[in-house]
DNA sequence: CGTATAAAGTGACCGTGCTCACATTACACG
DNA sequence: CGTGTAATGTGAGCACGGTCACTTTATACG
């Protein structure tokens, strides 16, 4: 169980590795799972034994850009509004996810929309998950009236889809659009929670 | 072109008819083409010359809801303030939603998303401006500031996905939940707007 | 009527994501 | 070493949504 271990984990970032490839290139759809593993050196059914779905590659990748970003984002320095910090790391997971822009609509969609269960892609409630507890810190150092009640919470991941949603498809040269987008939205966010007078 | 004409439409709301008797007993995907087609007396291929994809049922279904909910607003005394209206309008349109909402996730998650491209799919783009259109007239009355900007309006459907979403898995006896998640929705859009002083 | 033209219907067929019964491999233990 | 066992790999096969070359039907016209 030494050999077959590393062998497992490089075979996973083979597959993932081929899907950066071909995924940015070709699209989500038009790139098949055979492809793929094809030229990851599997058979088309090894490839369900890594990832449960075609989707679930990709959301692999995103999760990784994502936790890259974070990492950035946390060895910033920080300090000013609650929005500008949201700001700043909703940015910083644009950037990361730039290389996969192209094609991470059909993903965000069903794994990713306000709609998506949980139970329906566990991968995209890690990324879920990850990401409102990274706001949660932010938003807990703000507001000492303590978390956002369930509702605000809904709000807020409906802004943030809608917010990712808008970049994927954003035509502007460099998405500038979004920020735009962004700061209406957060503001629309924090002007909603109750504030710490 | 006659006979022909009242057999086409004939046929089209067999299809209809069809399509809302299997679907919500079996759900979106484990209603096939195949099963709607045979039940409504033709073949497989012929329900594309009527439908150009299976969503594009579902959509056909919601669209006539939803003008049928549209009347029955229209035709009722208003004169609250934006929010009010704006929760009744949206209030109309779940109740009318309400036979198919167990089947409306799959089909909102891919045609009426934030992420929707109108191009993929005519049928949600024509849902859309419906509505949106339906909104500008509420909003016109309050606002004579003119009319949002894009971005706003941006906002303001990503919010109302939003709702929908929270509605289709709403887990409480007749949706109650969704109440006050549409009440903080709106809030924070009506919000966002440039306040008539 | 007969015939030409267009509209509507048909079902075999395709490519897809994904499954599953089986083959193959790698390790643990005597 | 040899052998049993569990993990991993395999690819034929499935069901699905959707297409398309062709047939059938209905209407228009001489």
């Amino acid at each position: 169980m030494r050999i077959t271990a590393e062998a497992k984990v490089a075979t996973r970032r083979r597959i993932l590795e081929t899907a950066m490839d071909r995924f940015p290139r070709a699209g989500f759809e038009a790139t098949t799972t055979r492809d793929i593993a094809a030229a990851a050196g599997i058979a088309a059914g090894t490839l369900f034994n890594y990832f449960p779905s075609k989707e679930a590659i990709v959301m692999a990748l995103a999760a990784e850009a994502l936790v890259e970003a974070h990492r950035q984002f946390e060895g910033q320095p920080r300090g000013g509004s609650l929005d500008e910090d949201l700001f700043a790391l909703i940015a910083a997971e644009l950037r990361g996810l730039r290389p996969h822009r192209g094609y991470l609509r059909p993903v965000l969609e069903t794994a990713l929309s306000p709609l998506a269960r949980a139970e329906a892609s566990p991968e995209g409630e890690a990324i879920r998950v990850e990401h409102l507890e990274m706001v949660g810190r932010l938003i807990a150092t703000r507001l000492p009236g303590g978390p956002p009640s369930p509702v605000a919470w809904n709000l807020y991941w409906t802004l943030y889809t809608g917010v990712l949603a808008f970049w994927a498809c954003d035509p502007s040269p460099h998405q500038e659009g979004t920020l735009a987008v962004m700061d209406q939205y957060l503001r629309a966010f924090v002007g909603s929670l109750p504030q710490p007078e």
